[in-house]
DNA sequence: AATTAAATTGATAACGTTGTCAATCTTCGT
DNA sequence: ACGAAGATTGACAACGTTATCAATTTAATT
């Protein structure tokens, strides 16, 4: 490891092509009205003189950086990292960087992200989840650029929501079950129902089953994170206080799975004497056998269309105005149900 | 969204408080040998003004930024995103971001992606894998920071490389295999074998099997990606050509999950049939039933050493020096071998 | 050919913070 | 009380690019 020289800078390379610094910039930047002749030139140099831009420098005068913050809980199941793969891919010819930052569900460490991040200037914001401290929105109101928020479209935009409607999500499975002929549902989450967007799709699940005269019957919420190994154990309890239980809306795939695999060891027929759906439409759980029944949310298609619309709004092609964009959430039909 | 009053700078911090702007900026980025009372007074002015500190000149002044460049294939499986939040946890108390790039495993990608990142004069940079482009070793070698590359420790480390031994992990595999008493072993991989990490761990497991008098029988490498899907259909093509292999070691868990579906589908018994191992220990390959027996790399691990190595190298309380950082593999072993 | 319009190039200073050195103040030791 | 050492504060200019306006050159129109 060798102590490199003193990087050359845009002077360097403007003496030694010589044109003026401004233009060598306008070259190095990909501006607009350059001759080709003096574009070769500067291109030249720079190649010569191996010449590295400075964002650093250019975002000072400019006044804005090309880094996108993204705020998100965690990167532990597969929500997030195909919402990142999605986002990823709508800016990958941009020269838009994403910036993460990680709050593992918490409002304080959302705050401190948040503070640290517009202290970067950065060209757009991206934050999961609608509900936010007093403070993050606090700071939010500092920020003049686009603000997306993914994940839930049942709320009160900050900017721009793209997301999947915990309501309908709610609705819908309530609707399968009952006109599966399933008299007796129940429903297990976990972690107190954080973020707060579980809640939401669980009540509507249970409004829309009252609303069809189906009333629920069995309502587990524990405080343990959602896993496989915490599916099953919920599972096992519900069933036994409610063992006339003959359908099961989980909070997420983790826990269906864990209830389905409860249920084959102690030789319970899915779906004939208990049927399971899960939340988020996890490849895996396609794949197993029986598949699961799931409400499939688009994450990628989130995360892609979170990155067109910051970019349409940076560009000036899309308006200042809050939107929101809902895609559908699908139920996907498996052996479960 | 009305639009948002200029911005204020230190100038304003400093003349509201009575102080000069460095001694403004000395409290403001918690720079040493501030008076109690110069600090509160200029605390004060802070919020009072609600200013919030521009990184962007401090990094241009300072000629380096607090940004981490990160440049992973992906985020599609489980392996990059575990290492992302050990990364993030070790950096957490840290002024420290992470600025993410994403190569779909391209050559191409990652030099520009690189270039790119360099042009932020980064802290520091993470990248994957031990095996790179010229162009981008030629990036590599104009960067005076830490070079950390995750994954693999089979090979030359461009600056600091944590990761597990591939060539272990065959090794390791072979001789639980012989050990069993499987002596008509296959292999399955994807993808043509890229990463080439892949390779290194398949050639050492057939050497370590020619070793211990055990040489392998079948050999199957498809040119689509990994996927549950793929798993089972090379599991059913190699057994229709191999039919008295007893055992299988699949490139990773995805794979060898779809070949233990197939399985059961096919009423084939694992392991008394045919055994099935795994590769990188994913949370669900051990809860299905019968749990799959796998080599378990420590990915959240290793992303944290990754955070501790680079931010001791930002220090100066690591030495400037190569250095590979092995992590072990271990042998999981389930119900399927 | 002359005039107008568009393209191209350059001059100037700005962006906001902080590295560095010097000056001043405070504390400690004799 | 004085001198030395350490802590604190401020002055100055630097960092590398680019926003903005003007000047010059080139192309199009009459």
């Amino acid at each position: 490891m060798v102590e490199k020289h003193k990087k050359p800078t845009l002077k360097d390379v403007a003496e030694l092509s010589g044109v003026s610094v401004i233009s060598a910039s306008r070259v190095m930047s990909g501006g607009p009205n350059i001759s080709q002749n003096l574009r070769r030139k500067v291109e030249l140099a720079a190649k010569s003189l191996g010449y590295q831009r400075n964002r650093i420098a250019g975002s000072l005068r400019g006044q804005t950086s090309d880094l996108v913050s993204v705020i998100l809980p965690s990167m532990s199941n597969n929500v997030f990292p195909n919402i990142m793969d999605g986002l990823s891919e709508s800016l990958q010819d941009t020269p838009l960087r994403l910036v993460l930052g990680m709050t593992q569900y918490s409002n304080v460490k959302e705050e401190d992200i948040l503070r640290d991040m517009l202290s970067w200037n950065p060209a757009a914001v991206v934050l999961a989840g609608l509900e936010h401290s007093a403070e993050t929105r606090a700071l939010l109101a500092t920020y003049d650029g686009p603000i997306i928020e993914v994940m839930d479209t049942d709320g009160e935009a900050t900017d721009i929501a793209v997301g999947v409607s915990q309501i309908a999500a709610g609705e819908l499975i309530a609707r399968h079950f009952t006109s599966r002929g399933y008299r007796n549902v129940g429903y297990i989450g976990a972690w107190g129902e954080r973020p707060v967007r579980s809640r939401k799709r669980r009540i509507a699940f249970e409004a829309e089953l009252e609303k069809l005269g189906n009333p629920i019957k069995a309502v587990r919420i524990c405080e343990e994170a959602s896993s496989i190994m915490i599916g099953a154990r919920e599972m096992e309890r519900l069933l036994a206080e409610n063992e006339h239980v003959d359908a099961v809306f989980f909070a997420n795939d983790d826990l269906a799975l864990g209830a389905l695999l409860y249920c084959q060891r102690e030789k319970i027929a899915v779906p004939q004497d208990v049927a399971i759906a899960g939340f988020n439409g996890m490849e895996m759980a396609q794949m197993i056998s029986p598949c699961l029944t799931t409400l499939r949310t688009p994450r990628f298609e989130m995360g892609r269309m979170a990155g067109e619309l910051l970019c349409q709004r940076i560009e000036g092609t899309l308006a200042r105005k809050q939107s929101v964009h809902e895609l559908p959430v699908t139920l996907i039909l498996g052996e479960t149900s």
